[in-house]
DNA sequence: CGTCGGACTTGACACTGTCAACCACGCATG
DNA sequence: CATGCGTGGTTGACAGTGTCAAGTCCGACG
């Protein structure tokens, strides 16, 4: 009864969490909505747009739990490793919307640049972070070697975060473990290694 | 011409590689193949045959790579960097491959075992070059914790190499550079850091 | 020679995304 | 008041898809 629209796209979200990405379909999700085949499309478009809006709101969503976590207290590398967890987190709490984000090939980001822009917003959290526990050993204005430097710590941070979390939800490493308990374990050790590794101490 | 099935296999490769997932048709393939859409059926039985092929035999293309790396000369941990930067270049110069071999809910894992198996060895590789570089520091039978610190070590090094992986071809990391020249640079000066975060010299 | 099996074709089915036309109704304007 | 119109919805059609079923061709082998 509420909005279509937002029936639509939560009927989505939930058939591409049971059945895969593969068996999304506007017309199961109009039939799941109790509506004509035609009626998702007047809301939008094309099948291209729903997922547009989908990347659009995981991101922003992505990008909110990532600016809670640097709103905590504690020192830097604290937060760090809180918004780590938080990344690794939400694709476990909602791998739907986590694989739908980073399929660059289903939405063109030129058509829907919102989604594109929520996207920039978790990334400029997740730079701010690493900016704030690495870059500030030495003051004064960065050589272009420090810039580099940090350039590649960001990328580090978010490549070890990224494939954590994908390799969690859609790589072998979701096999490994019985229980969420277990996982979960594993991933605090890997990320307080990881954390500890650069030079950093969480604890 | 040459085996039809190989035919197949390479059509639906490079369909992949040009527009995408979603964009593999069976009956596409055949055009290209120029043989009537029920041949490649007739080899493959169904659609995710032809993916659990793909799957399997990128896995070992990995494996592959990884296990030379692992033969090359130089010190464990020259070794694990030399085998990170394979599998970040498999990535990028078989980005379809890579793709789907990462997509778990394309094959399901028991009707198509080839498919994990090849996964399982390109993992072992992994596993053993990660322990060699930090699994003789002390000698003797591993406690309970060792054992788990090796594990979160390999996890560690899997997520930030497959992390780096994805990101590059799927992520938003791949706009961020203008040539490849300036990505492969920075891929390596992030492998360094990475390397010698962890405590390892790889120079 | 016969037949038999594998490689391939043709034809059909249900399903999909999308286009087009049509319908009902609330609401502002003549 | 009547009229028009946009909004949210419907039904029907089309091409394209994966897959099933049956038919065709041809070379090997008894």
């Amino acid at each position: 009864m509420t909005d279509l629209r937002e029936q639509v796209l939560s009927a989505s979200l939930a058939l591409i969490e049971e059945e895969g990405l593969g068996a999304l379909s506007l017309r199961e999700v109009a039939r799941r909505a109790g509506v004509s085949h035609q009626a998702p499309y007047h809301h939008f478009g094309h099948k291209e747009a729903i997922v547009a809006e989908l990347v659009s709101r995981g991101f922003t969503r992505l990008a909110e739990r990532l600016e809670a976590a640097e709103r905590t207290r504690g020192t830097p590398a604290r937060r760090l490793m809180r918004s780590g967890l938080a990344y690794v987190d939400f694709a476990l709490s909602e791998p739907a919307s986590f694989r739908v984000m980073f399929r660059p090939e289903l939405v063109d980001g030129a058509r829907f640049p919102a989604s594109g822009e929520a996207g920039s917003r978790a990334y400029a959290a997740l730079v701010r972070l690493v900016t704030e526990c690495h870059g500030d050993r030495r003051a004064g204005k960065p050589t272009a070697a420090a810039r580099r430097r940090l350039e590649a710590l960001v990328t580090m941070h978010w490549s070890m975060v990224h494939g954590l979390a994908t390799l969690l939800i859609d790589g072998s490493l979701c096999q490994r473990f019985r229980t969420a308990r277990e996982r979960d374990a594993h991933v605090l050790r890997t990320m307080e290694l990881f954390m500890q590794s650069t030079g950093m101490r969480s604890d």
